[in-house]
DNA sequence: CTGTCGGCGTTTTTT
DNA sequence: ACGCCGACAG
C-alpha cells in the first residue's frame, strides 16, 4: 500500500512519475489537478530523495496553497513544511524580504493594495492638473504596463496618444512616490523580483539553481511578469510542471495570456504532455453541458471531460420575468434541495457581475434561507479598519506618505486640508517625507500653533509606536494603535449604530490580530534546513500587515450552512453539489461592455473568455445544475437609467436541449394526479423535477432564424400536436420562457404553428413545448 | 474646519 | 440606487 502512488489514476501517475524536464498537465475541471501536484512533490521528497526545501509549488490564490500545504503535510509529515509552498505574491514578499538589500526596501516594506494605488493615483492627477484621464484609466494602463513587465522607459505608445502619454506621466510619479515611501503594490510583488533577478547575475546564479523543482498551479492565469519570473526560478535545470487548465483561463482582462499554457512546449522543447480527463466531481449531464458550451471556443486543446459515473439529474432551467422573480425562484429551487437533502452549504449561487447579488439577495432573506456573500476582503476594505491598518504601517514605515495622508486627520485633530496642503508643499521642496518633516515643525511656514500642537501629538504617537514595534506583538501594536488614537473611544461617542458597528470592527481586527499571534506561537521553530539561511524575521506587526494585504478572495473559508453567493470569478476552484448559474442572458453571460470599444479580434477573445467563465460555473456543480435567466433586467436601480428586455443568452442555445428536464416548477403540494392527456397529445414527461402535470411537444421549427426574430413556426403532424395548441394558447418552451401561439391550423392533416419566441442567436433551436395538461 | 447637500458617474471580473 | 466629490453654511 503506497499512500503516494496508489490512489492515482493513469494519467495522473504518469504525470507524478515523470522525471526531469518540462511537463505539461492539462488538468480538465475536476480531474484531481491538486492532486497530482501534492502527489508529485510527495513523490519526489519520499521516492526520489529531493530535499523539500527545494521545492517550489506556486498557486494563485491563499486557499489553494492552504490546501496543498495541508494536503503534503498528510502525506509527508512535518517535513511538508519545510517545500515552499505559496501564491506568486506571497512569494514575491518573501524573496523581496530576503533581498531587501537588494531592492532598496526595509524588510517590512508596506504593500500598497488597489485603494491605496487608487489613491494615490489620483492625488498624482489632482497635483499636476491633469485633464481628460480619469484615475480609473490611468491605473488600468499602469498595470497593464506593470504586468507585461515593463518599465516606464520601455513603453511604446502609438504617434498621438495623449492620454497614453498622461498616463505614462502618471505612472513615473507614481513610482516615484512608491520608491520615496519605500512602499510596493501588488504587482511589484512580481515585477520587482523579476527586475532583479534580470539585473544581478549574481542573485539569478543563486535563485536559478535554489529550486530544483518548481511546480505551478493554475497555468493558464499566469501573466507575462510571472511567465518570466517562473523561466528564471526553474533555471538551467528546467525541471518545471505547469499545472492548468486553457478552458478555465478566465483573468486575461488582468493582464493573464492563455498562450503561456497553449504555446508552454514550444517555449519548452521536449516537454511532455498530460491530458487529465477523467472528471471526478460531476455528472454527465453537467459535463455535457459544459463541455457543449466549451467546445465552440477558438483556440483551445482539445480535450473531453468524462466520467464513470452513471445518472444524475438533468440540467434545470429557470424563466423568470424580471430579476426579482429570479431571486424568488432560486430561493425556491435552493429550499427544495436543501428539503430533499443538500446541506445548505453544499448549494451555490454564481453570477457575472456582482450587482445581481442584491435581488438574489433579498429573495435569500425573504425565503429565510442562511446564506453568505462570499467576496474577497470586504472586512479589510473597512474604512475604520483601513484607518487602523494605516496607522500600522506608518509606525512601521513612517515614510510611507499615503498612510499618513489618510490618518493624520482620522479621527479628527482638527487639521484640515490647508494644514496639510502647506506640510505637503515644504516636504516637497526640501525632498523629504511627510513624517519626517513632523519633527521639525519650526521649518513650516504659517502654522497656527493649534495645528502644530496637533501635529506633534500625531507625531508622537507614530513616533512611540515606531519605537517599540520590535518588542510588540500583531495584538499589542494594534491595541496600541486602537487606544493611542482613540479610535474606538471616538465612535462610542457618536453612539450611532453604524459606528458601534465600526467600533466593533475595530475590535475585530484585533482578534483578528490575536488569532495571528497564536498561530505564530504555535508554529514549531523552524529548524533551518542545511546549506538554507533563515527568513529575515521582520516585527511581528508586519507580517500581519502582510498577511492581510495578501488575503485575498478565495481565503475566507465558506461557512457551514450557508448557501454561497459569488460571482463566477470567485467560483474558480470550488465545487457545489447544487449551482445555480443567474442571468443567462446576453449582456450580462456573456457580459457587454458597450462603451468600451474594442476591435473585432479583441472582442472574439472577450467572447472567448465569457464562454470559458460559463463553462467554470457549470463545472462547479456535482449533481445539480440549474440555469436561470430574467426576461427582464434593471440596471442602475429601480427608477434608474434603464431596463431592458433580455435574450436568452447564446450559451443556451448550445446546449443541446435533450440535457434539460423540466424546470423550476416545483409545486407544493403535489397536484391530484394528472387526468389523462386526451386528444394528440405526445406524452407525459415523467416530472422528475415538477410534480406539475403537463405536455410535453418536441418539435424543430420550419427554418433557421435569424436573430432578433420574435416568432417561429413549428410543423406538427397530426398524431402530435396539430391542434392542440389553438390560436392565443399559451405555450412554455422549456428552455425560453413562455409564448403565445400566433396561428395554427386546424386539427386533421399537417399542422403548423406559429409562436412568438426568443431566437438564441442563429441557432436552429429545437424546442420543446409544455403546457399545463 | 466640519458636516451636509446635490450632482454625477457607475457596473465587469480580483491575485 | 449608491458612493464620491465639490460647493456651501455653520
Amino acid at each position: 500500500m503506497d499512500p503516494i502512488l496508489d490512489p492515482l489514476n493513469d494519467a495522473q501517475r504518469e504525470a507524478v512519475l515523470h522525471g526531469d524536464g518540462p511537463l505539461l498537465v492539462l488538468a480538465g475541471a475536476g480531474s484531481g489537478k491538486t492532486r497530482v501536484i501534492v502527489h508529485r512533490v510527495a513523490h519526489l521528497v519520499r521516492h526520489r530523495g529531493v530535499a523539500p526545501w527545494h521545492v517550489l509549488c506556486v498557486t494563485f490564490t491563499n486557499k489553494a496553497a492552504g490546501e496543498m500545504k495541508e494536503r503534503l503535510a498528510e502525506l509527508l509529515g512535518p517535513e511538508g513544511e519545510q517545500a515552499w509552498v505559496s501564491t506568486f505574491h506571497a512569494f514575491g514578499a518573501r524573496f523581496l524580504r530576503r533581498e531587501a538589500q537588494a531592492a532598496g526596501l526595509s524588510q517590512s516594506f508596506p504593500i500598497y493594495d488597489d485603494g491605496d494605488q487608487m489613491g494615490l493615483v489620483k492625488r498624482l492627477i489632482a497635483e499636476a492638473r491633469i485633464d481628460g484621464l480619469t484615475p480609473r484609466e490611468a491605473l488600468s494602463r499602469i498595470d497593464r504596463w506593470k504586468n507585461d513587465g515593463l518599465r516606464p522607459s520601455l513603453v511604446k505608445l502609438g504617434s498621438y496618444d495623449p492620454r497614453g502619454e498622461a498616463a505614462l506621466a502618471v505612472w513615473k510619479g507614481y513610482e516615484r512616490a512608491l520608491s520615496r515611501a519605500g512602499a510596493v503594490d501588488f504587482n511589484d510583488l512580481l515585477l520587482r523580483p523579476l527586475q532583479l533577478l534580470e539585473k544581478d547575475p549574481h542573485l539569478m546564479a543563486r535563485w536559478s539553481t535554489r529550486f530544483r523543482y518548481v511546480l505551478v498551479d493554475e497555468f493558464q492565469d499566469t501573466n507575462p511578469a510571472q511567465y518570466r519570473l517562473v523561466k528564471h526560478l526553474c533555471g538551467a535545470r528546467r525541471n518545471v510542471c505547469v499545472v492548468g487548465d486553457d478552458d478555465q483561463a478566465i483573468y486575461r482582462w488582468r493582464g493573464a495570456d492563455v498562450s503561456n499554457i497553449l504555446d508552454f512546449d514550444r517555449d519548452y522543447p521536449g516537454t511532455r504532455v498530460v491530458k487529465l480527463e477523467q472528471n471526478y466531481r460531476s455528472s454527465r449531464f453537467i459535463l455535457d453541458a459544459a463541455h457543449a458550451v466549451i467546445e465552440k471556443a477558438a483556440r483551445r486543446r482539445e480535450k473531453k471531460l468524462w466520467t464513470e459515473r452513471e445518472g444524475g439529474a438533468p440540467l434545470a432551467l429557470l424563466v423568470s420575468d424580471d430579476e426579482h422573480q429570479e431571486g424568488e425562484r432560486i430561493a425556491r429551487a435552493a429550499t427544495a434541495a436543501h428539503a430533499a437533502g443538500a446541506p445548505w452549504e453544499e448549494i451555490a449561487v454564481l453570477y457575472r457581475v456582482n450587482a445581481q447579488s442584491r435581488s438574489i439577495e433579498s429573495a435569500m432573506r425573504a425565503a429565510r434561507i442562511p446564506y453568505v456573500i462570499v467576496r474577497g476582503q470586504s472586512f479589510y476594505e473597512r474604512a475604520e479598519v483601513k484607518d487602523a491598518a494605516a496607522y500600522l504601517r506608518l509606525a512601521l514605515e513612517p515614510r510611507s506618505d499615503l498612510d499618513l495622508l489618510r490618518v493624520v486627520n482620522r479621527p479628527s485633530r482638527k487639521i484640515g486640508e490647508k494644514t496639510v496642503e502647506r506640510l505637503q508643499e515644504v516636504a516637497q521642496a526640501r525632498g523629504t517625507s511627510l513624517f519626517e518633516l513632523l519633527s521639525d515643525l519650526s521649518a513650516v511656514p504659517g502654522l497656527k500653533p493649534a495645528a502644530a500642537r496637533a501635529l506633534a501629538g500625531f507625531r508622537d504617537l507614530v513616533a512611540g509606536l515606531h519605537a517599540r514595534l520590535a518588542e510588540l506583538s500583531a495584538a499589542e501594536a494594534v491595541k496600541a494603535v486602537l487606544e493611542g488614537a482613540e479610535l474606538i473611544e471616538r465612535l462610542r461617542l457618536e453612539g450611532t449604530d453604524e459606528a458601534v458597528e465600526r467600533a466593533e470592527n475595530l475590535l475585530e481586527l484585533l482578534a483578528a490580530a490575536r488569532e495571528f499571534d497564536e498561530a505564530q506561537a504555535g508554529q514549531a521553530p523552524a529548524e533551518p534546513p542545511p546549506g538554507e539561511e533563515d527568513d529575515p524575521v521582520p516585527p511581528p506587526l508586519a507580517r500581519f500587515l502582510e498577511q492581510i494585504a495578501l488575503l485575498g478572495e478565495a481565503d475566507a473559508p465558506t461557512p457551514e450552512g450557508r448557501v454561497a453567493l459569488m460571482t463566477l470569478h470567485a467560483a474558480k476552484g470550488l465545487e457545489f453539489d447544487a449551482v445555480f448559474l443567474a442571468g443567462l442572458e446576453e449582456g450580462t453571460l456573456p457580459h457587454e461592455r458597450p462603451w468600451k470599444d474594442e476591435t473585432p479580434s479583441e472582442k472574439a477573445a472577450s467572447l472567448d473568455e465569457e464562454r470559458r467563465l460559463c463553462y467554470v460555473g457549470m463545472t462547479r456543480a456535482r449533481h445539480r445544475l440549474t440555469l436561470s435567466l430574467a426576461r427582464r433586467r434593471m440596471s442602475y436601480g429601480e427608477n434608474g437609467p434603464s431596463f431592458r428586455s433580455t435574450e436568452p443568452s447564446r450559451f443556451l442555445g448550445d446546449l443541446p436541449p435533450a440535457l434539460f428536464g423540466l424546470a423550476g416548477r416545483a409545486a407544493s403540494p403535489p397536484p391530484p394526479a394528472a387526468p389523462a392527456p386526451r386528444g394528440p397529445v405526445i406524452r407525459r414527461h415523467p416530472g422528475a423535477l415538477s410534480t406539475e402535470p403537463h405536455i410535453e411537444l418536441e418539435a424543430e421549427p420550419l427554418e433557421e432564424r435569424t436573430p432578433g426574430e420574435r416568432s417561429i413556426d413549428y410543423a406538427f403532424d397530426q398524431t402530435e400536436g396539430g391542434g392542440a395548441f389553438p390560436r392565443g394558447s399559451r405555450v412554455r418552451h422549456t428552455g425560453f420562457g413562455e409564448g403565445l401561439v400566433l396561428s395554427s391550423d386546424g386539427p386533421g392533416g399537417d399542422a403548423k404553428v406559429t409562436v412568438s419566441f426568443f431566437t438564441v442567436g442563429e441557432k436552429r433551436v429545437l424546442a420543446r413545448f409544455l403546457r399545463p395538461a
